[in-house]
DNA sequence: GCAGCTATTATTCAAGCGTATAATAATACG
DNA sequence: CGTATTATTATACGCTTGAATAATAGCTGC
């Protein structure tokens, strides 16, 4: 009648393995098939220990939608340099790995498809949206003010919603079907995008 | 002991509403939530007939896949007149009702969440995104051989991505939170977007 | 108007679900 | 080094799930 053997892991590890370990499941198996047993496998515990950790497994889900999010949103937000060059990062950011990969659009998938339906979730889901193009209109406002374009609130809000969409949209299509796309080709194709919808070079012209 | 009375549904009639049943439940429920069960209630009738008219539930989310593609594809794919109207007409359509609701955009998620999962969605996918997009490709040429423009495959294809992308994307958006656009906005925004991208008049210059 | 066919209901089943509880192994502390 | 604490395991429970089966109600053709 002996038990595992096991050890107790440090402060706040254990809860992000979980969290990890509910992402996998989730990107492998669909939401349907991130049950507690099969999260509790990947995570190399027992079942039960993931109610020591979250009040439920609804909670532990949304706190990794949380996560998400962050890794959606966290290494565009933080671009550096001018405003042309943090333009030019953002949008090469968000369409090569590890942003755009077949992991992260399953996953993005499984909770949108959610967020009609889960009063949480959505609550969520526009905090991080909101976040995301508000940065962007923001970085917008910078470049085209550098450029001596208008950069009116209203002009501003416009470029980012169709420039967030462009970028959203190729970031969809590369996720679902890179294999039909060259190397960088969806780069290319966004960077050309942005500078006809401004009207500017963003300083990728071909030397 | 008396049994329910019901009705024997005229040929293929019924496969219709249990098909239109799970995606009722899957919008509303998510992919968890639509039951065999559920989808029984919502169709009107008991569990066990889903296995006479499917082998397997399965199957049958399979076959709503179907109809869900076609409904995203089907009025897109027959518009009509010139190469201008008929890319002006792509554009709208895409981005307004029903197309662009957030139904739509749950069942688009809920299964492309499973994409990744499961072989046969995966198939259905591939054959429903290639047929879209190649048809705006040929729309393309179309419009840029009228509009005196070079036409070549390599252009058209690249055009095709960034379109492809942009409406898709102001699709999502759109579907997700439509309350944060004003009437028409997207579809303005996506015009003069094209527009630009093209550097060619689509026909929607304010008068 | 009745005989036969089958679409539909009703019921049952094993498997898997999230959760609750109790036992116990690993650590921290005096 | 012994003892208290708690993170972790092990097990069990009630419920829901997709599926299989048997009974039957509604149609169709004669």
């Amino acid at each position: 009648m002996n038990r595992r053997s096991f050890h107790r892991a440090p402060e706040g590890e254990r809860r992000q393995e979980l969290i990890e370990a509910t992402l996998d499941c989730i990107s492998e198996f669909g939401l349907k098939g991130a049950t507690v047993r099969q999260i509790a496998i990947r995570a190399g515990v027992t079942a039960g220990l993931v109610r020591h950790y979250f009040e439920s497994k609804d909670q532990m889900v949304a706190e990794a939608y949380r996560a998400v999010i962050a890794s959606l949103t966290e290494k565009a937000s933080k671009v550096e340099g001018d405003p042309e060059t943090r333009l030019r990062d953002f949008i090469a950011i968000n369409l090569t790995e590890p942003v755009a990969d077949s992991r992260s659009i399953s996953l993005w998938a499984a909770f949108i498809s959610q967020v009609r339906v889960d009063p949480v979730l959505s609550e969520i889901h526009r905090e991080g949206y909101l976040a995301f193009r508000n940065s962007l209109q923001e970085l917008l406002a910078d470049f085209l003010a550098t450029k001596g374009k208008p950069a009116d609130a209203e002009t501003c809000r416009a470029f980012a919603i169709a420039i967030n969409g462009l970028v959203d949209g190729l970031w969809v299509e590369g996720c679902l079907a890179g294999d039909l796309f060259r190397e960088g080709e969806l780069v290319a194709i966004a960077m050309s995008s942005v500078e006809a919808l401004l009207g500017t070079s963003i300083g990728t012209a071909k030397q």
